[in-house]
DNA sequence: ACTTTTGAATATTGTACGATATTCTAATCA
DNA sequence: TGATTAGAATATCGTACAATATTCAAAAGT
């Protein structure tokens, strides 16, 4: 004995799946599928952004600082495919901010002009220094007083990695 | 007329394709799209960490440092629905490596002890500090000498977000 | 009149499948 | 004999579709 009928409104509603929104399938290959099941498991890395800034009005702690969202890798990273990352070692480079521990983003793609920071190998042994260019010479600079600065010359190697951008350090 | 026929080897190889690899599709929220899109055309956020630590032997720049694959939102991200990022504004946590404009990664799951450096809205205004806790009282200390420490006041209002683990700097 | 039952209606989801892309070799041609 | 070509073989890719999940309300029951 038939119940029910046809009426308006019956079915699933929209937005109550896994996801609440609609899906789409694409191709994933199988070395990132880990990445991106943990990617849309967390809903994205994109994080809110609050500010410091002073507040016109009467603020409230949940809204009012916010800037906008922000997802790390897009912000730190701006050429994925020329970027890597050293740790720090040794206190040479304190007053620039940078402590042994720290992970530097480092980016090949940004040409090493005078006043940068950079990561070079010298002798083999990979050092964080500003880049110090002046007519005559190029100088490795460190920034701290205890440290001596290291003079490009032809019978030590120095190779220059790339420019730091961002330091990483933990509290 | 029939060319060809039988035969071993014929066939599109393996690792041909677009990703060099096998895929599978899987479906993804239409919101988080873009993101896993540039997430494979990217090959993904894990580069490179290298090392400043001295090697053995002799070493070539190109592989010796190599201490693995780092990604920044696993790194720098332990939490992902209770973290957010506070852009710091002022000088009062400078002894501490937070400089003004300095993005702070912060954790709400973090217990605030004794010590650690937190987020605090004061009177509505959002501030970074350390938390000193003694038998008596509670104060948020700033870590430049040029500024006051706050105590916790019935009449002042401080609520707080949560605890510093990083502190993303631009050099 | 209220509760319970049942099938209709529709969103969601994983994956099977057709279409496409690519490469290889035997047959054909010069 | 070497170059060319047509078809065979197989990987790859986007998406259509079957199966599932979920909700709604009319009908039946109390």
């Amino acid at each position: 004995m038939p119940r029910g009928g046809a009426r308006l409104g019956a079915g699933r509603p929209k937005g109550q799946g896994k996801y609440r929104e609609p899906t789409k399938p694409i191709r994933i290959p199988e070395s990132l599928l880990g990445e991106v099941i943990e990617l849309i498991s967390t809903e994205g890395y994109s994080l809110p952004l609050y500010s410091c800034a002073v507040q016109a009005g009467f603020p409230s702690p949940a809204d009012d600082h916010i800037e906008g969202k922000l997802d790390l890798n897009k912000y730190l990273i701006k050429h994925p495919t020329a970027t890597f990352f050293v740790r720090a070692a040794g206190d040479s480079m304190v007053n620039a901010g940078i402590h042994s521990g720290d992970i530097l983003v480092v980016d090949r793609s940004i040409e090493a002009k005078h006043g940068k920071i950079v990561i070079a190998a010298v002798d083999g042994q990979l050092t964080v220094k500003r880049l110090h260019k002046s007519k005559k010479d190029t100088y490795l600079m460190p920034e701290n007083n205890d440290f001596e600065p290291i003079k490009f010359e032809e019978d030590n190697e120095v190779i220059i990695w790339g420019v730091v951008t961002n330091v990483l350090h933990q509290v």
